[in-house]
DNA sequence: AACGCGGGGTG
DNA sequence: CACCCAGCGTT
């Protein structure tokens, strides 16, 4: 992929993301963690599985404590369900479990009580997806195998510059391809560092908030640290679709070419900011312009329809702009409505949509 | 493609 | 309190 022969590679044509994490990680990564002695496929297998989408410190206490239980993989297939259940309780993510003890069962009956040395078998088994089968292949046997976890998704997303919620498909296939081009990389013997040193740094240097790139091997030739977007990388998930609502203003002038401004209630959107005076239906808003103005809303212009973005909806707001008119008699200037001049607009608490729309008319 | 699973960290 | 995470399986 073209983006790594430019980004991930120096001018000696050596990748700079693998020359420059593997001397980081034998001086600053994580050498004492309880499954790296020994780093056995068993253990190595059960940290991974209990490492999915929980934190180092919490998984240890847990590792440590089940291996005492089951020391071996045809140990934790002849346990019985109950008590595999019994050691995971707290953990969180059950189905974890289950999944761990049926494919302990199928190894013993398929791989002769061992994990398989094979990425089909290992997809295979129940719980292991494609990050995973990649995190034991490369950690247990230094096979040649990526990962793609929240970190390194992270790190390769900062990295390359890679725009895009990681959780997108496109996305994840882009960076699945970064993966594999920087794991082609790796001096043999050393994919089992190579993978740790990925997850070290994404724990503990490329963190999701405050990253510490003063001190990052990569910040030198790291894309979002080049062009300040760090803090925008990788690109937060979607939120989801929020409601719509619609409602219709009125910029409404007298004689002057001053603006009818009403003062919200205390509570709700907007409370107590001057805005325009406004309703949520074209009914409702004849009803209020016949009840205050002296003239024919027929005759508004309507203004481009302003979009606004509030916690829990989208509102879309149609402004009809018509003038100039007379408030009916005994009605404005007070607390609740009155017309304002343009100049003095910068002097009230106006919502950002309706303040900027005002100024830009003048 | 979207969702559920769960407990803990974080702003 | 809302959001996010060393993912995977199901729908």
């Amino acid at each position: 992929m073209r983006a790594v022969s430019h980004a991930g590679r120096g001018s000696t044509g050596g990748d700079v993301f693998v020359g420059r994490l593997l001397p980081w990680f034998d001086d600053h990564g994580r050498h004492d963690l309880p499954w790296q002695h020994p780093r056995t496929p068993y253990r190595v297998w059960l940290s991974e599985i209990m490492l999915q989408q929980t934190q180092v410190a919490t998984v240890i206490p847990y590792f440590l404590r089940f291996l005492e239980h089951f020391p071996t993989l045809p140990d934790l297939a002849a346990a019985s369900n109950d008590d595999v259940m019994a050691q995971w309780a707290g953990l969180g993510y059950y189905a974890r479990a289950r999944n761990l003890h049926a494919a302990a069962q199928r190894c013993v009956e398929l791989h002769g009580g061992d994990l398989p040395r094979d990425f089909d078998a290992l997809l295979a088994l129940p719980g292991i997806g494609r990050s995973t089968a990649g995190a034991i292949l490369s950690q247990a046997w230094n096979d040649r195998f990526a990962i793609l976890d929240g970190n390194v998704k992270r790190v390769m997303s900062r990295f390359h510059g890679i725009e895009g919620f990681p959780g997108l498909p496109a996305v994840e296939k882009v960076l699945w391809a970064l993966a594999n081009e920087h794991v082609s990389q790796v001096p043999d013997g050393r994919l089992a560092d190579y993978t740790q040193a990925q997850m070290d740094l994404g724990a503990t240097v490329c963190t999701r908030a405050r990253p510490a790139c003063v001190i990052c091997p990569l910040t030198d030739d790291c894309v979002a640290r080049r062009d300040g977007r760090v803090e925008q990388l990788p690109t937060p998930k979607p939120g989801k679709t929020l409601p719509e609502r619609e409602a219709t203003a009125l910029l409404l002038r007298d004689a002057r070419g001053h603006i009818l401004l009403g003062k919200r209630p205390d509570t709700g959107i907007w409370a107590q900011l001057w805005t325009l005076p406004q309703a949520d239906s074209g009914p409702a808003l004849q009803d209020w312009f016949d009840a205050h103005v002296e003239g024919a809303l027929e005759l508004a212009e309507p203004l481009p329809v302003l979009q606004h973005t509030f916690s829990h909806y989208r509102l879309h707001l149609q402004v009809l702009q018509l003038g100039p008119v007379a408030l009916r008699d005994g009605l404005g200037d007070n607390e609740r409505l009155r017309w304002v001049a343009p100049t003095a607009l910068g002097s009230l608490g106006l919502p950002a949509p309706i303040r900027k729309l005002l100024l830009s008319l003048e």
